[in-house]
DNA sequence: ACCTGAACACCGTTCAAGT
DNA sequence: ACCTGAACACCGTTCAAGT
């Protein structure tokens, strides 16, 4: 009666846990229960619950647009994915602390990371460049969005309870600049910083 | 004999916790015993965890140095908040992450960044430029910081173990990038970015 | 008032036993 | 082979009881 229970089937299960019920909710218990299975039968297909998490952040990753396009230039490329990037985490902003968190050095990150500087380079810049500015880029995208999926996380569980009880000028500004526009337009800032420093060089 | 048990007492306690022994170790049952203490008498100064943990971040954005100095302009502010905050990411980088998926809007952050945006309008940048310039600046020393805390936890982890098995190229060369000098020439790259796109304004 | 052990409903993981 | 319940050593939190 087991539905094809596998790693890939867990970490799915685990991921809509997470989207359901929160981040918390990723248990191996929970994801046992819902597969109609004893919880020891998870380990016959993984190996610790940090596996879980690597293959959650894994399929999250996966939903990214990386995929180069022909005639594109390395800055759409990088549009391109900063607007997927951010997609992923409006869609599953819970689970985007996992993503936040995990190693860049590692299997799911890391092949992320290589097909984004594929792209990119067939885009025109070089591979120096890419990491140049990868390293910028992808630093302010997990930071930005982090933020945004830690505001969405707290306001969509906030739902359940009473409205909202805040009524402070500052936090609405530093609150409010958190929209498509800013996102856009921090993204053009750093762009336009990376052109500058290299048409001098 | 209990040694001025308080809100304080218990954050700093965590703190330590976390910085000896890893994130995970930040629980009511070990404060408690490092304290002395049951583990329900934390319940008379604390609500809940989370409180602790908020406290917490309060105790690690409070060694950042934010006070503005006379005769500096918003540049230098930005630049010595920028070393300062990874100083403390440094000093505590399994804790680090709390910093990380803090609530902006709420009071540790909210006090921090207020701070910064004093300091940096008495540098003479607007109060509406800051905030522009802010968003941009946080959130990639968010993302910067959070990677380098967690490559620091793991590899801390890792000195207990075996020699490191890493042998791929690409891994290196993107966390090589990790440097003061990577760090300082990120920062340059925004703060010109912004300056270009003020300069056409 | 202040502190507390016992208890509750959970965790991840191991292990010996079932089929 | 594959799956499993019971058990272990933990969690945060509550509650009624101690001093």
């Amino acid at each position: 009666m087991h539905l094809h229970l596998s790693r890939e089937t867990i970490a799915r299960t685990g991921l809509e846990l997470i989207d359901r019920d929160g981040l918390e909710a990723l248990t191996l218990r929970n994801i046992a229960s819902e597969l109609s299975v004893g919880v020891t039968t998870l380990y016959g297909h993984v190996r610790t619950r940090d596996e879980i998490v690597s293959d959650v952040v894994g399929l999250l990753l996966g939903e990214v647009d990386t995929t180069a396009r022909s005639g594109e230039v390395w800055e759409e490329v990088l549009r391109r994915v900063a607007t997927s990037v951010r997609a992923v985490a409006h869609r599953h902003p819970a689970a985007f602390t996992l993503v936040a968190t995990a190693p860049v050095d590692e299997a799911p990150v890391l092949d992320y990371a290589r097909a984004i500087e594929e792209a990119s380079v067939a885009g025109g810049i070089s591979e120096q460049r890419f990491i140049e500015s990868w390293q910028v880029i992808d630093a302010f995208l997990t930071g930005f969005l982090m933020m945004e999926a830690t505001a969405l996380t707290r306001a969509r569980a906030a739902e359940a309870d009473d409205a909202g009880t805040t009524s402070d000028a500052f936090r609405g500004d530093m609150s409010k600049v958190h929209s498509d526009a800013a996102f856009a337009a921090a993204l053009e800032i750093i762009i336009a910083g990376l052109r500058q420093k290299w048409g001098r060089e």
